[in-house]
Parts: structure tokens; sequence; C-alpha cells
DNA sequence: AGCTTTCCATACCGTTCCGTACAAAAATAC
DNA sequence: GTATTTTTGTACGGAACGGTATGGAAAGCT
């Protein structure tokens, strides 16, 4: 991984933008608008940075897009799974994770879907690196899930294969959201989708 | 829909090339490549025609990207929708509409993966038609499944929630497919999601 | 044949693309 | 204060972008 940083951090002219918010800005506009799609005047503009400084810190398009999504796992994936050790039982802790990324799916504040199941796989298709990147990305998801599931101990089914399951559905949350769903859709998907899985309970949805 | 048919097309110089090869060839690259990322250098040579003919048959890029949508609902999700007629359980009609679809997200003379569940639901996020066009696509297909399934009369649950967890989960095994997973993995998790939901039984995969 | 219709190939249009050169600006170091 | 380091804004390249004008080529019609 090439370091973009300067020798002394501490001399010359200090930066004028927060890399991490400039990473976020760029995150969401390659989110709505793909990697192709969003040129660098679209970024440059949304991270309120000129080109020159975009180049000094994050090399150049296809680089900015690899952090984007790592970004994007950071600050979005990452805390979703962080859900998973909220409950504790497999239908709590399964139905705490689909009430968290189907917000997020949805959020106002963004653009629809998600950056990682859209966009980048969509990405994956043509550039190795991206593919396994997403790839990774999509099996530790499983593995996390396996590990919890296994700590719960109370999975009526095969830990691994509940963890590809509740994945898969996931996945296809985030596609519905991209195309338009609505929250109460999702969430409505979801529970009969746990009702099925884990048999009749109380919904994800409190209405 | 506009229509670009010459008023007489008996005469004149006739066309040197098939307008349903040359759509099939583009579906194929903005397939693989996304609709921003598919130029329309790209989609000339492999459609094997100069830029005048395509505007002349296809008025511009972003129709022909509708037509190449159409083109692959009707080439490919709709022959796999048929495979639904063919079995005479709920266990063989998903058993064979999985086959058929995983088979065709693999397919080494193609694109890895659904060209409207990575490309064009990408696109989704940021144009109302296409979004639009894709959600019905989404939506049909699982009205195609349940009214299926309620003929066939031998599910174990809801027909529409079924049909619902069967399309959700045919769509995140595109993204699978997307990402470089192979056809027996596919498979694999195809058989085991089947065994959740359905009850154990002969699997998809004969080995 | 000559006319009309349609299509093809080349060449071109203005714009936007990604990326960079350059010099002024703003900080620390001495 | 002067030198050094780093970032900034502007301005610019060469290439590729989506799209089109134009003139010739290839067919049917009469």
């Amino acid at each position: 991984m090439k370091s973009n940083q300067p020798a002394n951090r501490s001399r010359g002219r200090p930066l004028t933008f927060d890399p991490n918010e400039a990473l976020d800005a760029a995150m969401r506009v390659f989110w709505l608008k793909g990697y192709e799609g969003a040129s660098l005047s679209d970024l440059t503009e949304a991270m309120g940075i000129n080109k020159p400084s975009l180049y000094a810190r994050f090399d150049d398009k296809r680089t900015l897009f690899l952090a984007a999504i790592e970004h994007y796992n950071a600050t979005i994936g990452a805390p979703n799974l962080q859900k998973l050790l909220e409950g504790k039982t497999v239908r709590e802790t399964i139905s705490g994770y689909f009430s968290a990324i189907n917000a997020a799916l949805t959020s106002p504040d963004s653009p629809p879907g998600c950056m990682v199941g859209s966009v980048a796989t969509d990405m994956a298709g043509r550039d190795e690196e991206i593919r396994a990147q997403v790839a990774s990305l999509f099996a530790s998801t499983e593995v996390f899930l396996t590990q919890r599931f296994k700590e719960l101990g109370d999975a009526p089914i095969d830990e691994r294969t509940l963890a590809e399951i509740v994945v898969s559905f996931g996945q296809s949350l985030a596609a519905r959201a991209r195309v338009g769903a609505t929250l109460p859709e999702l969430n409505a998907r979801t529970d009969r989708f746990l009702s099925v899985i884990l048999g009749a309970d109380e919904p994800v949805s409190p209405d």
C-alpha cells in the first residue's frame, strides 16, 4: 500500500480539509453514481477540495474508490454487524441486525441501498482487486454471523447455513432498497422471512 | 416509445447487421462494463456497426441500455422462469429454477452474475426510469412464482412469502456469482437453503 | 437507366474525461 | 528574517466521451 504522507507532518502548509470527511463525501458520490459515473468534478465538488489535493491524498480515482469501500465497511457495515452482539437469542440477534440494516438501506441521508452490494458488486465484474475485496467482505460477514450464532447456542439449524441464509437475505434487501423499497416494506419482508426461518414470533416492525 | 423504423422497409440499402444480434452484443457489453463504463466505442465494436447505425436503430446510449435490459429479460430471465412450469411439486420446481439460474449466472459465455441484479440495479439508484423498470421485473417475478406455487398446491407455507424468499435468495446468488462464486459453490449454497426452507431431500447438484 | 429510399463509413463537433505543472500561500525550522 | 516544507488554486494537456453532418454506396421502384 503506497503511502502519500509527507515526511514531516508538522511542517508546511496545513490541510484545509478533514481527510476523513472528504473520504466520506467521496464514498457517497460513488454510492450514488457508481465508479465510472462519478467524475472527478463530482468528487472534488462534494469533497470540497481541488484535484491536486485529491491526488496528493488519495493517489487516483480507483484508489479512492477502494478506500471508499473500506470506509463504507468501517462506518456502516461494521456498526451494523455490532448489532449482533446485543441480542441474547438468535432471534433477537437476527431481528436487531435486520432492523439496523433496513434503516441504513433506506436512510434519507444516504443514497439508496448498499454501496458494497450494488455499486462495488457491479464493479466487481470488471475489476479483479475489487472483486476479491467484495468477496472477502461477504465471506467475513458470514464468518462473523456463524461465530455469533454458535456463541448464542440456540440456533434451530446449522449455524453456518443459518448465517449464509441470513446474509443472503440481507443482500436481497439491499437490492430492493436500491430499486425503491421503503423501510416499512423491507421490514415487512423481513418479518415474513423470520417467520419462515425461525417460526412465528414478535415482528421487526413494532406496528 | 419512439420508433426509428423507415417508412418503407423493403426499399433502400439493406441492413448489413442483424439488429437482434447487435442488441445482444450491446447487452453483453453493458453486462460486463456497466452503463457509464461502456463507451460507444466498446458498444459499436462489439455490435459490429458504426455509430450512425447505432443511433439510427437505437436512438441513443441510454435507450439502448433500456432495450438491453428488456433483451436480457426476454432471452435469459424469461427462459429461466419457464423452468418453473416443468416441476410437478414445489420442491422440484424451485430446485429446477435455481439449477437454471445458477448455470446462467456462471456461464463461461457471459459476464458473471445477473445484468439486472447487478448492473441495472446499480443504475437504478440514479435513473428513475430504470429504477421503475427493475422494480417491476422483480415484482412480476414474485407474482409469477406465487401463482405457480398456488397452482402446484403443495407449498408448505404461504405461497407469496415462499415466492419472496425464493426470489430473494436468487438475487443473493446473483451477487455471489458477480463476485466470483463458482457453479458448484452456488449449487451447494442452494442445497443448504432448500434443506432449511423445504426440509431435507435430494440436492440440486447431482454429485 | 434514372429516381428514390435507406444505410454505411469517415470525419468531425464541442464537451468532458482523468491527471498534472506551476507558482503563490501558509505553516515550521533555523 | 530567511530557508524549507507542504498545500492550495489555477490553468492546462492529451485523450476519450457521446453524438452528428455529410457524401457515397446499395438496394427497390418505375
